[in-house]
RNA sequence: CGGGAUGUAGCGUAGCCCGGUUAUCGCGCCUGGUUUGGGACCAGGAGGUCGCAAGUUCGAAUCUUGCCAUCCCGACCA
């Protein structure tokens, strides 16, 4: 059949494309580096994004909305986050076309309507945001400031990849000021933990919480947060950072406020953000070779129902239980589908709704309403049971419990896995080609140890653990003296 | 952006080297019927800027050039 899955086995890469266009969650566009998200994914992102707007308002924040644009004069303002950006930044010089005096039909870039000043299409908010922070602060009073944007960025990459790296994608951006560096400091360690806690129990998708060494910092930041997961492919996935700006920002857009001595000082700031690239660590973190395998509480559809009947009459039968019973499963706060279509036999909607990643399938059919029960398929086991149809809402809902977990665990067993330690060079290199994953190493802590192991090796340092024991030891490089291990990985 | 590969109907493809009637086949799609417990079957039918643009030629899916997009490997990537 044409909808076919590669093996992960085969061609990874391969099979990551094969579930994203097969399932159903996205499509390559007419535009060079932008992709399509269809319904079904743009239904997860809606599942993460209300979860997550949930979770940021119940810590006290607001959504607002700053534009796209930001004049080439304030995206300079903080050097070293424009310096970052500036390789990757879509720049709008003109405002207006016209019709082609030679090529009738066919329009141009009107020179005459050339801007006095580039605007710089946002690859991040910063700029824009803190400009305008500076009229809104003046007193202690008026901090801290909380707010969100749910927003699209661009951000020019040379190679790109469905959902994981995207030139334009959608994100959330929070940027915060507050009154002091302590309190900016628990800001950023806060919004980490809602990233964490959203990662594991709503993906189910077992993460890193860590800092970032120097190297892999935000361009502007004193210290990036982040959260690692671990994809099937050993390769290392960044779902979510958290920045501690400092007074970087207040700085370079001078924003300052009074305190209760009417002292003068610049306010602090944090800046946090995930992306639809979780949609991208969603898919490699659970799915298998025969499809996606959707964590219950992200699901767009939590149960599928397929009736299974010989003439219309069986049909009839079918529809007017099941009608009872999507009624009690949604009663029951369950996302339920009823499949009746009829272009499609039993079979092949199995087949479908595994590689949509549906977690519960009902199957019902004649006999099984003479006996008073129907059959239930989990998605990530494949495990077939008989249910009762008498409290099946309350079976189901346990059942979605139990594969949340369960998926959770067996990620997190992989993930648990594939942490090794390496104690010298050779152990280094040979767990990168064989085992993959993450390496715990020493490291002598020098940006040009990080910047040779990467040259040699493509692995990076993914992130300092925040929970790190302290341990004496020697840089697997450079022999040099080190306090703790870091975790390396080859990275997406 | 450099190296390699690819682009023919919604999907997968034959034809291209060696230019020549109406562009091949399968899946999917539409109509009608039979079906329905793991990707159904029969009959009829629709669907094509051969990625786009220029060029060579009496004639281009086929040859040439440029461009666009995708994939792989690099470089780049908070």
């Amino acid at each position: 059949m044409s909808k076919e899955i590669t093996s992960r086995e085969e061609d990874y890469s391969q099979w990551y494309n094969d579930l994203i266009l097969k399932g159903g969650l996205a499509d390559y566009s007419a535009v060079r580096g932008c992709m399509v998200i269809k319904p079904y994914g743009y239904a997860i992102w809606e599942n993460m994004r209300d979860q997550l707007d949930k979770m940021f308002k119940d810590t006290g924040h607001e959504n607002a909305y700053f534009p796209l644009f930001v004049p080439k004069s304030l995206f300079e303002a903080e050097e070293k986050n424009a310096e970052g950006f500036a390789k990757e930044c879509a720049v709008v010089t003109h405002y207006r076309l016209k019709t082609d005096p030679d090529n009738k039909g066919k329009l141009i870039v009107d020179p005459e309507a050339k801007l006095d000043e580039e605007l710089v299409v946002r690859p991040t908010s910063e700029a824009i945001i803190w400009n305008t922070y500076k009229g809104w602060i003046q007193s202690y009073r008026d901090l801290p400031l909380l707010i969100n944007q749910w927003a699209n960025v661009v951000r020019w990459e040379m190679r790109t990849r469905l959902f994981l790296r995207t030139a334009e994608f959608l994100w959330q951006e929070g940027h915060t000021a507050h009154a002091t560096r302590d309190e900016a400091v628990d800001e950023t360690v806060q919004m980490l933990n809602v990233y964490a806690t959203f990662a594991e129990e709503f993906m189910a998708m077992p993460v890193i919480k860590g800092i970032k060494s120097a190297n892999e910092r935000f361009a502007g930041a004193e210290d990036t947060y982040c959260i690692e997961a671990l994809m099937q492919d050993g390769k290392a996935l960044q779902a979510g950072t958290s920045h501690f700006l400092g007074q970087n920002f207040a700085k370079a857009f001078d924003v300052k406020f009074a305190d209760k001595e009417n002292k003068l000082d610049y306010v602090w700031a944090t800046s946090w953000g995930v992306s639809t690239r979780l949609i991208g660590a969603l898919v490699m973190a659970h799915s298998d070779d025969q499809g996606l395998v959707l964590p219950p509480k992200l699901a767009p559809i939590q149960v599928v129902i397929v009736p299974i009947f010989k003439g219309a009459e069986q049909k009839n039968l079918i529809d007017d239980k099941v009608k009872v019973l999507q009624q009690q499963l949604k009663a029951a706060g369950i996302k339920v589908k009823y499949d009746d279509n009829d272009n499609n036999r039993p079979g092949w909607k199995f087949a479908e709704y595994e590689m949509k990643g549906v977690p519960v399938r009902i199957a019902i059919g004649a006999r099984d309403i003479a006996s008073n029960v129907v059959e239930v398929a989990r998605r990530d086991t494949k495990e077939k049971a008989s249910m009762s149809i008498d409290g099946l809402a309350e079976n189901i809902i346990k059942l979605l419990a139990d594969i949340q977990s369960a998926i959770y665990n067996k990620a997190k067993g992989f993930r648990d896995e594939h942490i090794t330690n390496a104690d010298n060079w050779d152990e280094f290199i040979q767990l990168l080609d064989t085992k993959t994953g993450f390496i715990a190493a020493h490291w002598d802590g020098t940006p040009e140890t990080e910047e040779k192991i990467k040259e040699l090796t493509k692995a990076t340092i993914r992130c300092i653990p925040l929970d790190n024991k302290m341990e004496d030891g020697k840089c697997i490089l450079t022999g040099n003296k080190s306090s703790q291990r870091v975790l390396f990985a080859r990275a997406y």
